[in-house]
DNA sequence: CCTCAATGGTCTAACACTAGCCCAATCAAC
DNA sequence: GTTGATTGGGCTAGTGTTAGACCATTGAGG
């Protein structure tokens, strides 16, 4: 009776899963994971340019590293041109790192750097996460505020000058995750977003892709506002699926 | 030009984005995390009772931590009673753990034991990139070997013993994530599982239970082969809220 | 001017983690 | 039996990381 309960057939690919939850337990070392997620943080424009970031001492205690590892971060990304850090009061770590102007990155280039396995998984990981995260909004009762936050967000999007819109756009995405009031999914939305930033920043944006961003989005609320779970996944699908035929357009 | 570029409406909600991508950099140390992994192994099963873990030099470089780290790990496991670890050739760390018989334990308490808000947080992250996986992989082209493994899942799960209900339950589900290619998604619905198993362990199994979720595992890959995303979004969606809505009833 | 609170800059001692090496035990094959 | 390959057990030197204290700079407000 304690012999292996595995029967042949499990074996076919248990593999798979093997590799699934005996992945590495770390990305990298402290510094590096640090320095990521500041990037993240930048990237996605969460910190605007010319904004700084929290205090040395709360960032730290924020992300669960000690201060001399955050600083080591922090002067990396300094001597990158990403941060520009002052001392005294009042001073602190500002982003300086503005958005490169679309069209003007290679795109093939970036696509080479990141592997085009790791591109589908991102791209798959995506239209999971954010196909789901619509999905479970639209079918939970929403407030009158989380009403208005989505339909800030569009507006905010529809206005935007072409320097704003990448970061207007990251915040209309995320919103929907955080909407839900999970911070696991909003995680995950935030790091399937970064994951294709650099795609989506050698992207040029051209009017017609813009107009079709722009009626797809409104049809991403539209379903989650009407409480229609399937349609409001199709939405977003959708619209994802756009981008994705974008850079196979541009890359072939 | 320089000045910070933040509007004030962009201030409303913005705390909540900075908590998502500064989120802690690292959920403990590596002893930690790496007793957590493990411990995710054996209790979803994808290493099965009387099974053994890969040996350890093979592992650590898999976990990507030192073997002293994994050492340690699996010395606390072995303290703990999930593991049997035997020296020499064809020894190795052997799974004693058995998943506790349904029902005996304190649903209330493991309730207790990690907060409401978590559940909810583990009940809505599944949710999403569940019901995610499942529309991702009915939008996709099966190869005949796919539509080959899922089918030979479900029947595995009803032909399954009692005692081995719950192992085969979770490759089913874990299966479909794996199976859309995309090892990211794969993580997630791993994570996902693993944040509910201790709540599903502590859930009676029922035969009134067992057949519904039998006739939604069918409904499931039913639409998932018939290419059909938002019928296999929607019959996820059913089968995850049956599982919220017993752990209601359980609770109150 | 001065003061003082907030902030980055720096140091140190302790602890965590790693890489690499060699030892000890086991057991199938010969 | 003896052997040899495989596996866990243990050690050491070096590096990464932390907690906490203290110093240096800045600028608003008195």
């Amino acid at each position: 009776m304690a012999g292996p309960m595995t029967r042949p057939e499990d074996t076919v690919d248990d593999s798979a899963r093997l590799m699934t939850v005996l992945r590495p337990v770390r990305a990298g070392n402290a510094f590096e994971e640090t320095v990521e997620r500041l990037l993240q943080a930048i990237k996605l424009g969460v910190v605007a340019p010319g904004a700084k970031l929290p205090p040395e001492r709360e960032l730290a205690v924020q992300l669960g590293i000690s201060r001399v590892t955050l600083r080591e971060a922090i002067r990396a990304l300094q001597e990158a041109g990403y941060l520009d850090v002052r001392r005294g009061r009042y001073g602190g770590a500002f982003v300086t790192y503005v958005p490169p102007q679309p069209g003007t990155g290679d795109l093939r280039r970036v696509v080479a750097d990141m592997g085009t396995a790791d591109l589908t998984d991102a791209l798959t990981f995506r239209m999971a996460v954010e196909c789901g995260a619509a999905a479970v909004l639209a079918a939970s009762d929403l407030t009158d505020e989380q009403r208005a936050v989505l339909r800030r967000r569009l507006a905010d999007l529809d206005e935007a000058r072409v320097e704003d819109y990448r970061r207007l756009d990251t915040a209309f995405h995320l919103s929907i995750a955080e909407l839900t009031g999970s911070p696991l999914l909003a995680a995950a939305c935030a790091d399937a977003r970064l994951r294709v930033s650099d795609l989506l920043n050698a992207i040029p944006m051209l009017q017609v892709n813009l107009e079709h961003a722009a009626s797809q989005h409104q049809a991403i609320v539209a379903a989650i506002l009407a409480g229609d779970p399937e349609a409001a996944r199709r939405a977003v699908a959708e619209h994802l699926e756009g981008t994705a035929a974008l850079l196979r357009a541009f890359l072939s």
